[in-house]
DNA sequence: GTCGCCTTTGCAAGCGTGTGCAAATGCTGC
DNA sequence: GCAGCATTTGCACACGCTTGCAAAGGCGAC
């Protein structure tokens, strides 16, 4: 262990026999150096192992470079795609991002985030569930750009992306009556997520429309186990649906498992499953979920993009993705 | 917009009247303020809502209190469940994180971790499978603290997290002849991991000690869809196995789900099948499968603790944990 | 050679913080 | 009131960097 850790723009300097200016001009873009002179900063710099101090640097440009991403329920399929596409585009885009976990709700989410206002980071992305106003309120008090992934906020200024989740209930609703449903239901949890209910309330909506009425079970969190707990309510039931809209996969693979394994029933020939987000999942033989996909990449380059951009238009603060149907097997026909 | 954005320490000290290191001390642990004063600069800061500027703090501290974790395959089950566990242990020790996704194997890696350095991050965290000497170098050399978890690196510094790898394949083999059967397969991935393949040794070893061969097939990455090509060259083979142990969960859902809606073939009646990480998935009810845990929350405490801790003893630079067995229904008997 | 212009360079101030040092303050015991 | 001591306070420098400003340098035209 060396106490003398890292080189300074200083020791470059004198080492290239510059000034330490040229240095620092050499790492700036756009800055007026010679080609000489840079070239020579630059064989120093490789010599001694030198970086840029980022905490320097953001100190003196009062911007840190740095994105700060909030989430919730980190091991979950869908939000762990999410955060892997996000990151990457992040990091094309010359950022860095910083992680805040929100699944503790002692306040040690308040704590987390006052830490990254601390490293006065640039930016917050919330893809977290959690529809705490506090939060977001802090990020644009402090100055932060803000993005709201699958979140229902009317202020101005954060960028909105959000899918067209009541459309997406419309079709699925209408792809049932098809396949020969005429008893659906709606699984949800009781997170009350916004998205989660527009998909709840769109997909009444449509089957109103349709002549039929829905079944609305909703329990505990968004995960496979509130899935099982729904299917043995739903299931139980005398007037048993025939077609059931999961809120998402997660909830769709419990109830699928819940409703073969337990109650010997077959999917799709005796109860159509449908589900939302398109999680890998999904696509395993044992499910072979027909279901939503959630376009993660998409959204992780529409967030980036906009957080990139050195002027943020308030009329264009709202995107609305299209989830696209994938067709397997789990409702018949098709 | 206001132009300016954050309160500094010297706003702090003109209204509470007092100096600014008085400002600066009653947001230092440890420094000498007097009750009296403290409160009136909580206060001040309170109404103008200051935050300490950590940029300047790491400026000045040459410590950052930022913590890079360096991950692969973020979306993957078990990757994204240690890292929730290890942000929220980072965040209970009042550390931050960076996170570098390493999916992109083409020198943006490279980029990412320089980033990261620039930022003069405290310490990394190693949890990608790639077996890239020149980051952990990289880290080494800056002279950030190092722990690489599930990973075979003999180099004298890092703090290494292992599983008893070999030992728990060696009681997988033992249970696997104890449920009758005699024709031994391993699953693996092409991926080369010190850990993988710690398995698959010691599962061999143990085999071999039981007076039985192995027959080892090893595909592409460490998915499902590996686990199903495994299953197609393991199951058409004259010498159809009657157990495999598979190296990751994931492995032996794909290997699972190709034996019984390719092959129809019966789990555990007509060929056993264990895993490794226990991964939610595991759990479910379609695959109920027999596995190793793997002890995230308990890796990712020590790795908090050795990196929070002032002085790093070399001599216990290694922990070694215990995988359980975690007994469900994809082996016979139990 | 001299002038004018454009590019490159160095100087020095400043970003917001921590901390050693010395001065100031408060307190105790006489 | 005063000496003696412990505690608190303010000053000023340092951390590594960016950048405005003015001086220096290069270069072509006369």
């Amino acid at each position: 262990m060396s106490q003398k850790l890292f080189v300074s723009a200083q020791e470059v300097a004198e080492k290239a026999g510059v000034s330490r200016s040229a240095v620092s001009r050499t790492f700036t873009s756009g800055a007026s150096v010679s080609p000489k002179t840079r070239q020579k900063v630059l064989d120093a710099a490789e010599a001694l192992g030198y970086h840029v101090n980022h905490l320097a640097r953001g100190l003196m440009r009062n911007e840190s470079g740095i994105i700060c991403l909030i989430v919730s329920e980190i091991g979950t399929p869908y939000r762990s795609a999410l955060l892997r596409a996000l990151t990457q585009q992040l990091q094309n885009s010359g950022k860095v991002a910083m992680l805040i976990n929100t699944d503790r709700s002692d306040g040690s989410v308040d704590l987390a985030l006052r830490q990254a206002i601390r490293y006065r980071a640039d930016a917050s992305v919330i893809l977290s569930g959690l529809p705490d106003k506090s939060i977001t309120d802090l990020c644009l008090k402090n100055g932060q750009r803000l993005v709201l992934i699958n979140r229902d906020d009317d202020r101005e200024g954060p960028l909105k992306i959000n899918l067209d989740d009541a459309d997406a209930a419309a079709r699925i609703a209408t792809a049932f009556v098809r396949a020969g449903c005429r008893k659906l239901a709606f699984a949800n949890s009781q997170a009350g997520t916004p998205s989660l209910m527009a998909r709840e309330h769109g997909f009444v909506a449509a089957a109103k429309a349709l002549g039929l009425d829905v079944i609305v079970e909703r329990f505990g969190h968004t995960g496979y186990e509130s899935g099982r707990v729904v299917a043995q309510q739903l299931l139980t039931r005398k007037d048993r649906p025939d077609a059931v809209f999961c809120a998402t996969d997660l909830l769709a693979c419990g109830f699928m498992d819940a409703a073969r394994h337990q109650f010997s029933m077959s999917v799709p020939d005796q109860i159509c499953v449908a589900g939302f987000d398109d999680i890998e999942q999904a696509s395993w033989s044992s499910y072979g979920l027909t279901t939503f996909a959630q376009p993660v990449d998409t959204i992780a380059r529409e967030a980036v993009s906009w957080l990139v951009a050195e002027t943020a238009e308030p009329e264009n603060d709202t995107v609305r993705l299209h989830a696209d149907l994938v067709w397997r097997t789990s409702i018949r026909g098709g």
